[in-house]
DNA sequence: TTAGGATATTTGAATATAATAATATATAGA
DNA sequence: TCTATATATTATTATATTCAAATATCCTAA
């Protein structure tokens, strides 16, 4: 079996991040261009905001989302190439329709 | 944000599935035609048999693997679709690189 | 400066995962 | 049948994840 244990411990890290319902709804979300803040994911996804906002640390811990805050509110964007490229793979989906234009 | 739960539900246990860098390796392995039985994934991983094997059942319960027996050795291979397209965007591979000719 | 809205952090309890060790099963060959 | 090899299963223990509840922080506006 080839490549470096280090690889696929990285590998495994995105993957984990992201193999969870509420986590994976809300990064296609913001690939899709949705709800971009917590407010509005926690209305679409029926989790409090608590857990909305822990599974956001989660995905930004991995690198995978980054943060902007705009007066008290603060909106994510996926900030992870990669990522991209897994759940246009998993969704049978295609990269570029990601590309936003608009912003929500 | 669009999709019924079931769908985020049955991505994220693929994912989850796949979200472990021993299993990472396993199904990568089989990709790309490498070792297919367990005595084989046992050394290129350093990991024990019973380890290995239990991966392995996780994998086949997430239907990501199936196996076949030929005399005392058990020969597996990845029988999800899904799974390849994943892993190729996960390493940034082509796909096409997966189709085995040769029996190992 | 105080109040309210939006988001983050902490804590605790329930559950899931992972590794090891020990044991069981299946097959092949003497 | 007995033995050895290959794989699977089970039990145990340690650790990680998840969610909910409570609390804290940050910003805006009055």
């Amino acid at each position: 079996m080839e490549g470096a244990d280090s690889i696929y411990l990285e590998k495994a890290e995105l993957l984990k991040a992201l193999s969870h319902p509420v986590r994976l709804r809300i990064v296609r979300g913001l690939l899709h261009c949705g709800c971009r803040n917590v407010g509005c994911m926690e209305a679409n996804t029926g989790q409090s905001q608590s857990c909305i906002s822990q599974h956001l640390m989660r995905l930004k811990a991995a690198g995978i989302v980054k943060a902007a805050r705009s007066g008290n509110e603060v909106y994510y964007e996926v900030s992870d190439p990669q990522t991209a490229a897994v759940i246009a793979a998993l969704f049978g989906e295609c990269e570029e329709e990601y590309h936003c234009t608009t912003s929500q």
